[in-house]
DNA sequence: TGTAACTGTTATGTAGCTAAACAATCTGAT
DNA sequence: ATCAGATTGTTTAGCTACATAACAGTTACA
């Protein structure tokens, strides 16, 4: 009862899950105020980043890899493929399952983003040294491995 | 290239943001579940938390508390108000505001979700010591500073 | 060979916001 | 005392980012 007006979250203050929704709204915005109108969205970009990093992955296993539903990644493909940035490559021996490959303006469209996400990063974190960073990256890791695995 | 295909992330890995992401996707898919269909969404619960916390409070003051837009804070004290968790009270002076009120179900209602989030909260960040919380909840506090202050 | 599992896809729905406009009300400078 | 500008709650419309359920085609395997 020391100071009842000041803050006001008193009561969500204790709470973890408040405040990793914050900083991530927060981070969430900036990022698409770094992009702009011309840019990626944050799900959008992490699939690009994917099929980058791991060429021939499937759309299940994006999806998977990403934690979201098989459904919500043909849209997805849709708007990469539709951009030119990645291809759905037919896999030999399974008709079911295309291979996703970065075009090669994917890869260049991909390496330019990554400046600009780089740059987004280094003004939202600009608060926290490398340590801070470091144990920001393996407490979140923790928080993920600890609950359900998705 | 020292091991291509072990790590699905391989280039997400960097980014703090989507560690962030999935962290709190993996926090909210918790709250969600532990809830059940009785349950307020997270939303719902800060709102509630906010005004239990700082009685009186307005409905613009509360949107900027929480960080979101003031049109957005109408439905959701509808909910609550239809709930009979809250009320809104005119305040003698200025006949634009109303000053919002935890009722004494709200109240209630509160002190028992409290008890489930806590739950949430201690099964989320099991895997954290509280030195370890305590990092993390200062880290994100500074993630959020850091940013625009929204 | 038949059944179960998996793939990509579609359709539909929902949560959780934002932006823009509005009338009612308040503030403050002149 | 007045009038421009700000603020409040509200409505409407729209958007993003998902999830769920069903489906036909394909594969694996007992």
């Amino acid at each position: 009862m020391s100071e009842p007006e000041t803050d006001p979250e008193i009561l969500l203050r204790d709470f973890l899950g408040y405040h990793l929704k914050r900083a991530y709204v927060t981070v969430h915005a900036d990022f698409r105020d770094i992009m702009g109108d011309a840019g990626l969205s944050t799900r959008v970009f992490s699939a690009l980043a994917m099929v980058v990093g791991q060429q021939g992955i499937t759309q299940s296993e994006l999806a998977r890899a990403l934690g979201v539903e098989r459904s919500g990644m043909v849209a997805l493909i849709d708007e990469l493929e539709s951009a030119d940035l990645i291809r759905r490559d037919p896999v030999p021996g399974d008709r079911r399952v295309q291979a996703l490959q970065p075009t090669g303006r994917g890869i260049a469209r991909f390496d330019a983003l990554v400046a600009l996400v780089r740059a987004h990063e280094a003004r939202c974190f600009a608060g926290l040294d490398d340590t801070e960073k470091d144990t920001l990256l393996r407490l979140l890791h923790k928080v993920r491995a600890g609950g359900n695995s998705t």
